[in-house]
Parts: structure tokens; sequence; C-alpha cells
DNA sequence: GTAATTTTGTGCTGTATAACATATCTTTGC
DNA sequence: GCAAAGATATGTTATACAGCACAAAATTAC
């Protein structure tokens, strides 16, 4: 990870342009403050890459900042028993990581780690909290976030502890096709992970990813070349996710 | 269920003393408050008396209330494939149930029936919305806890797809008694579940539930009588929570 | 360019747990 | 008080999936 604005970071007058760039990406929270608070936060954040691979934040560290993913994709997970991760979630530009703990007053109980080169700004958290304590809308904001999340995360549960195989992999990639999308050619999809990955996003073993994802391709649902995997009768996977 | 304060919701002049009774109850949330909101508040709210197994809200419902436990118990549950329910969590005096769709813009994904006989407060949620736009610290109320659930959510779906039966189990008996504690004795747990919903709360079958209780009562870790249930051998339940 | 390492793929075996069947015990309704 | 319905208990069978072993392919390292 190297932070590109260090240099400039504490320069006065006029604000940096790299750091006015993006306060612009994060107009969703951005837009809830007043010019003062701009200033406030504009201040107090810096612009960081992180190479493919790279964790960004690690299980039982305190949390002292708030991520927002400008580019790239990040991998929210869990260190389940005997080594097996469980992923949580996967970010997507422009999304926020690293909040819950702090608000919560605990430490991590996930880590996150980069899927791709990823550009993040870090926003400390006293100042996020500071900002929500003074300003309604930007904790309705939290708020709505934190709600549709809790929402996805009871979903999942179900959808790990009760459906089979297949429903759970099928899940998965529409999924994957819902937040990330697909490339220019309508079917694949816009994000390659690795089997390893998949099988930690769908509750299995990275064997049995891998062997039911050959089962739907030979299925014709889905057409894997190495990583890239196209979605080609997606209502049929649907059906298979539905009914477990 | 039975509405208490029909009879003088609508009054004048000096405020229910019921209605104030309750509002002392909810002091988390009602500290917050300024005098102004606080009246509004009590001018919105209606005190509900719940039986045994009364539903509170039902799955797919669109959300017009908030509910805040005052007495009894509560469980928040989804419906699962096949019929089999999934207990996502157990409420107890003085928590708050039935935002986060509303919040999310949904509909209810999970339904809400009481364990035993309840009293509820109803709070119209478009009230609780404007309250939270205008005040930024019971903003912060909710975000605190939101964050506070969605970290148990995130816990919860490790421990019952990774954990054998009897971690789940022994899982979710710690969980009884950290919620609901225990009776004079300082070992009975002061909730009194069925097999079928102890079972549901475990993520498994009924069956395995009664197999796995007794065989932590001829292990020594427990004692059970009818459905009350004596945590004899606290640590070594840990262990074996800890140990999947 | 070759070796080493990681990732992917496939088959076999064992086991945890669901599913089913049936019996007993408890609660509820009249 | 008795019937009916529901909850609890226990044994048996079936199966989905983990776990392991090993081979091939792809990526990385030097």
């Amino acid at each position: 990870m190297c932070c590109i604005t260090y240099l400039c970071s504490k320069k006065m007058g006029k604000k940096d342009k790299n750091i006015t760039e993006c306060l612009s990406k994060m107009n969703d929270l951005v837009n809830t403050l007043n010019e003062k608070q701009k200033d406030v936060l504009s201040q107090a954040i810096t612009v960081h890459q992180y190479k493919k691979n790279e964790t960004v934040y690690h299980y039982g560290e305190t949390p002292k900042y708030m991520f927002c993913l400008l580019s790239g994709k990040i991998k929210v997970y869990k260190e389940g028993i005997g080594g097996r991760n469980q992923i949580v979630r996967v970010a997507k530009p422009v999304e926020y990581l690293g909040y819950r703990a702090y608000f919560a007053n605990g430490k991590f109980i996930t880590a996150a780690s980069t899927l791709e080169p990823s550009c993040v700004v870090k926003i400390p958290l006293t100042v996020i909290k500071e900002l929500i304590l003074e300003n309604a809308e930007l904790g309705w904001f939290f708020i709505k976030t934190l709600c549709q999340e809790l929402g996805r995360s009871d979903q999942r549960t179900v959808n790990l502890t009760q459906k089979h195989i297949r429903g759970r992999l099928a899940e998965s990639l529409l999924y994957l096709k819902e937040r990330y999308g697909v490339e220019a050619d309508g079917y694949t999809l816009s994000i390659y992970l690795s089997r390893e990955d998949l099988a930690n996003l769908s509750n299995m073993t990275t064997s049995n990813a891998i062997r039911t994802l050959s089962l739907f391709a030979t299925d014709k649902l889905i057409l894997v070349d190495g990583r890239k995997i196209k979605i080609i009768d997606e209502e049929r996977l649907r059906q298979i996710s539905r009914l477990g």
C-alpha cells in the first residue's frame, strides 16, 4: 500500500486537486455535509493505492479508519474454524468499510483484502463520528446502509444453512453478477475469483466449488474459461438458487 | 393483541400516566430527545398487550410501526426452505423491532412472534424517521444498535455454517443465558423454549436438538427438566462451542 | 527455460446429520 | 375425565458433503 497524497495533504490554500476529486466520487456521503464539514473531511482524508491481494485491515485490530473504496474490489471475510474462511461480502466502488466495528465499540471481527489493485480513501473514524453527531442527514445515510446490510446478512444465513451446494453456488454467481455486473458481451462476470474464493463465498470446500462449477457448465447454465465465467442461462440458475 | 390505551390516547392536557410510564422505560431512546420531540413521541405511541405465541408482524408486510418490547420475550425468525424456520434473534426488554425493513425501504423479510405474554409499544415509523432526521443523537443510537446487530449476524453465519451440531447447540444455550440470564438459583435459564424453537435457533432438526440436549445431559453439562434447562458446566459448554 | 509452487480437476471413502418411523409423555379443549 | 392434539424421545436408514489422495495445468520464481 502506498499513500499518494502524503506530499500535499498538509498543504494550505486551495484544496489539493486529487482530494477534491476523491470527495466528488464520495458524493452520496459528501452531499449530506455543509461547506464547513466538507472542509473538515477534506483535511482529514488520505488516498492510498493497494496492490492485488493486499490486506486492508486485519482481524482483531482496533479500527481507526473508515475505508472508502474508490476503484477496485475488496473482499470482507471471517476466519472460520480450521482455516476455512467465509467471505461475508464483497465491496465495489463507491462503498464504505471498516466502520461497523468502531461504531459497535469493538475490534475488527472480519478482515478485508483487495481482489484487484484498488484505490482507497482513509478517513479517521473519530472524524466520521463527530460529523454524524452534528449532522443527522449523514447519520441517516449510515442507518440506511446498515439496514440494507443487516437484511442481506440475515438472508445470507438462511441461504448458506438451508440450501444445497448447487443452490448456494447458483446464489453466489447471481450475487456476483448483481454486484459487479458483466462485461461488454453481456454475459461474462466482471470479476475473476479463484475457485477457493468462490468456495469461501458459497460455504463449501474448494473441491466442491470446482465440481459444481463444471457440473453447471455441462448443464449449459454457465460457460467456464479459467476464472472467466459466462452466465448463459440465468433463469435456470435463479430457479436452482430458489429451490435450494 | 389488545390496545390498552385506545381510550385515552387522544386525550389532551397532562400526559396519560401509562404513556409516561412507557416513555420512562424507553429511556435509552427517549433521553436523546428534547421536550418538544418527547411530546411528539408521546402523542404518537400506543401500548399493546400480546398473548403468548401471537404474531407481532408477518413476513412480506409493509412495515408501518416500530415495536418496543417493554416486557416479555419475542422471537424474530425467517421462514426457510420447506417450512424450516430460522430464529435470527430473540428480543428482550427494552429492545426495538421492525425498523430495519422500513429504513432499508423494503417489506419485512422476517416475522416476529411472542414467546411469552408481552407488552409492546407501537411507534409509527414515519415519526421515528422524522425524529432521526432532526436529531443526530437519536440517529447515533440506531447506528450503534445496528452495528452491534450486524456484527452478531455475521458471527452467527459462521457459527451455523461451520460448527457441528454439538457446537451449535452449546452456542445457542450460551446465547440464551447471555440474553435472558438465569433464575434465582443461578443456573436455570430464564427462558423456556420448545425443542423446536431451540432447533430453529441452532439450525438443526427438532430430533437432533432433543438428542443432543439429552447427550449434554448425560455428559453432565446441563440438567434438563421439561423445558427448564440448568447450565451446570458452563466452562465445558463454552469449550464445545469454541471447538465447533 | 526450467524448476517450484499454486491452482484446478477428478475419483474414492467416511461421516455427520437429515429424514423417516414409531412410541411415550404432556397439554389443551370440552 | 377423556379424547385429541401436540411435544418429546429414540432408533434406523439414506445421503449430501467433507476429507483425502493424486494428477494435470497454470502461474510464479530464479
